[in-house]
DNA sequence: CCGGTTACAAGTCAAGTGTATTGTAAAACC
DNA sequence: GGTTTTACAATACACTTGACTTGTAACCGG
């Protein structure tokens, strides 16, 4: 056979070139000979490597996953130890939010994804299931942060949880420039703020 | 001719057709020939109404937008006159999420469309243009309650308009069933409250 | 060195798409 | 009452799509 070939390694470029072709055309216009053509590679070498287009697509997201999760580690890694939660709140959301070209191809994949899980079961339950994961992971964050103090423990934690999740709301307006992204920041650090502000 | 037609009344009845079909199975699922079926004409018939699959479209965006502008509207109906911004911010916001099917119905239609929009400059422009008009209306609404004394002072109106919007976020939680519709208006009420809450 | 496996290339296929064309019955209008 | 419009039906067209099949060169393992 010719030279044995990293299948991971080809798979993740092939969906580098997935990303950037639904970044610059939608997801819709991310057809196999499409894909293809933005990776360099044949429409036959593509299908080598993904057996369908719906194989094709939950590789490219698990993989977005995993970069996001990646990038927030490595803002994480920047903050003091243990970082303040509100340091921590405030990376997790400006990463999720398309403020750069990376997070902006994640951001995207995201929400065609979504949109795609809502007709189908099983894309559905995996989307869900990342979702609650991400709220856990936040509501920990919470009920953390009351406990040590640098929340009013007035704060209902499910609530409080919920409304940091909604800020990814900012997502549209940033997309269709109706904010710019120093407000999205200004609004997420206003918020943080007063949430981590002490009671009267 | 045979018996002249209201062509509005046909192509609204279109639309609802169309807003089933991308409720039920989404953006990409609402060929010609798919509305026609759902609305029970034939293609032939659908293609009288609408010269485009663009034109269908985008009437049918603009025909959402319309009615989601009559709910809330029949919403502020119900209230005392001048209504309280609180009020009126609650009910702006309760429409705009999926809580019930013709807004969810709206919602997914409204996604799908930014999506699209992302990368056609003429929706962009009229989808930015829609979603600025809604951001001034917000600040306006922000800052009069400001100006009466139903917000503290220190409030920076743009940020609070900012963030206002950003609690559509909601969205998919909703959609992906991640939080239950009472626990995004009980974050949606807890969050007014707080705004309009007077300073210590 | 050779059988078997891997990595692709290229072509084929059926299904579905938006759009354009043509035909026709019926009612409005002068 | 003839003519012109309107409202549709039906079909055809040119493409694109994801999937599948077949062919073939390259290399490893025995």
């Amino acid at each position: 056979m010719p030279k044995l070939v990293d299948h991971q390694e080809r798979r993740e470029a092939i969906a580098h070139a997935l990303w950037r072709v639904v970044d610059q055309q939608g997801w819709p216009g991310a057809t196999l000979r499409e894909v293809a053509r933005e990776a360099g590679v044949s429409l036959g070498q593509l299908q080598h490597y993904f057996a369908s287009r719906a194989a094709m697509l939950t590789f490219a997201m698990e993989y977005a996953a995993e970069r996001t999760a990646d990038r927030v580690a490595r803002g994480l890694a920047g903050l003091d130890q243990p970082p303040h939660p509100l340091e921590v709140l405030r990376i997790v959301l400006a990463e999720m939010l398309p403020l750069h070209p990376d997070a902006r191809a994640s951001s995207r994949m995201n929400a065609a994804y979504v949109l795609e899980a809502l007709h189908d079961p099983e894309l559905r339950k995996r989307a869900g299931l990342g979702l609650r994961d991400g709220r856990a992971t936040v509501e920990r964050l919470i009920r953390q942060a009351i406990a040590q103090g640098l929340i009013a423990p007035e704060r209902d934690p499910d609530i409080e949880t919920d409304l940091i999740l909604a800020l990814t709301g900012f997502t549209p307006l940033l997309e269709l420039e109706v904010i710019e992204p120093e407000a999205a920041l200004a609004a997420i650090d206003q918020y943080l703020d007063r949430l981590f502000a002490e009671g009267p």
